[in-house]
DNA sequence: CCCATAACGGAACAGCTGCTCCGGTTCCGG
DNA sequence: CCGGAACCGGAGCAGCTGTTCCGTTATGGG
C-alpha cells in the first residue's frame, strides 16, 4: 500500500540515503544533517520529511550493514573449522572497521542507535559464545582464554576508529593479528 | 617575579584548577568550561582570566599526568629484566588508563592538547623504542613483533575510554593481559 | 493542459558550545 | 580607614547543532 508518493519524493529519499551513506562513512556516526542535506543536493526539511529524527536515519543506513554482519557469523557458524571460523570473524570484523567508520556504533555503542540493534547484538553476542566454544573444545585457545577475552579484543578494534585516517588501517590489521596471537594457543 | 597577585586570585586559580582536575577526570576532556567553573565556585570570566584558552587549561591540568608518565618510563629503562621492563610498561599504561579518561588524549590524540606535548611524547616513543628492542635481543618476543605492534596494543588501550564506566575496568585489563600474551614468545 | 496538492527549500527557533565586555566588588598599601 | 587598582561575575556575542514553519515549486490525475 505505499507507493502512492510522489516520483521525485521517492527519488529523494534514496539521494537522502546514499548522501548519509557516504557522510557517515567518511565522518562518522556525528556528520551533522546539514552536511548531509547538502550532499544530496536537497534541503534539510525534505531531509526532515523522509526521516523524521537524526536516529531514523542512522538506524536505516546501519541496518543493511548489521545485518551483513548476521550474514557474516551464519557462515562462520557453518565453517567446520572451529579456529578459521573464530579467527576469520574477528578479520573480517577488522576489515569492516577500517572501511566503515560508523558501523560500530550500533554494534557496541551505548546510546540511543547501539538500543536500536539489541536483538542483533544479542545474536551476534550468542553466536561468538559458540564460536569460542568450539574453538576451546577444539584445543586452539590458549588456556584461560574465553568469550570476554575475545570480546575485549574485539571492542579495542572497534575502538580505533578515530584515529588519523591514512594510519589506522595499519594500526587495526596490526591489532588484529595481534588478538588473534594473545589467543592461539 | 610573580606572586604580585593578590590573595583571592591566587586561592581562585587554585580552586580552577582543582575543579578541572575533577571534571576532566570524569568527564573526559570535552567537559563544558562552564562545568568547571560552576564546579570551582566562580564565573566563567574569572576562569577565563587565569587560563585565556580551554587548550591552556587542559594542557596544565595534564601537563603533571604526562610527568608522571616519563618518570615511569625511566624507571622501566633502570630496570634489568627486559620482559619486566616491558610488559609493567603496558599494564602500568593500562592502570593509569581506568584511573583517569583523559590523560591519553595528551599521549596520544592529534588535536591541539595532543601537540602540545610533542616532546614528551617523542620521549616516551623512543624510550619505547628501547624497550622492545631490549626484549627483541633477550628473545623473549614472539618472531615478528616489532615496536608498532606494542603501539598498536597501546592505541587500542587508550582507545577503549568512552566504555560503560562500570565495565571498562575490566574490558581494560583483559586487553593489557591479551597484547601481552600476543608479543610474548 | 490545468490546477489541487504533495513535496520542496531556506529562514528561523531553541539550546549548546567557547569566549568577551563591562559595571560592580574586594583587596591592600599608605 | 580610605581610595585606586586588581579582580570578579553574569549577561552577551558568534557559531555550531537538531528540528520546525511556511511561502514557493512542480507533479501528475482529470
Amino acid at each position: 500500500m505505499p507507493q502512492k508518493q510522489r516520483a521525485d519524493a521517492r527519488s529523494n529519499r534514496e539521494r537522502v540515503l546514499a548522501a548519509a551513506r557516504e557522510t557517515f562513512a567518511v565522518g562518522g556516526l556525528e556528520a551533522p544533517m546539514r552536511e548531509v542535506a547538502r550532499r544530496a543536493g536537497i534541503g534539510v526539511a525534505t531531509l526532515y520529511r523522509h526521516f523524521p529524527t537524526r536516529a531514523e536515519l542512522v538506524t536505516t543506513v546501519l541496518a543493511e550493514r548489521v545485518e551483513a554482519c548476521g550474514v557474516q557469523m551464519r557462515r562462520a557458524l557453518d565453517d567446520p573449522d572451529p579456529w578459521r571460523a573464530l579467527s576469520g570473524t574477528v578479520l573480517e570484523f577488522a576489515d569492516r572497521q577500517v572501511r566503515d567508520q560508523a558501523l560500530n556504533e550500533a554494534l557496541l555503542g551505548s546510546g540511543e542507535v547501539g538500543a536500536a540493534f539489541g536483538a542483533e547484538r544479542r545474536e551476534h553476542a550468542q553466536a561468538l559464545n559458540v564460536l569460542v566454544a568450539r574453538a576451546r573444545a577444539a584445543g586452539v585457545l590458549r588456556a584461560g582464554v574465553g568469550v570476554d577475552d575475545v570480546r575485549a579484543g574485539l571492542l579495542a578494534i572497534a575502538s580505533l576508529r578515530r584515529l588519523p585516517a591514512r594510519t589506522s588501517a595499519q594500526v587495526i590489521g596490526r591489532l588484529a593479528d595481534l588478538v588473534l596471537a594473545g589467543i592461539r594457543v
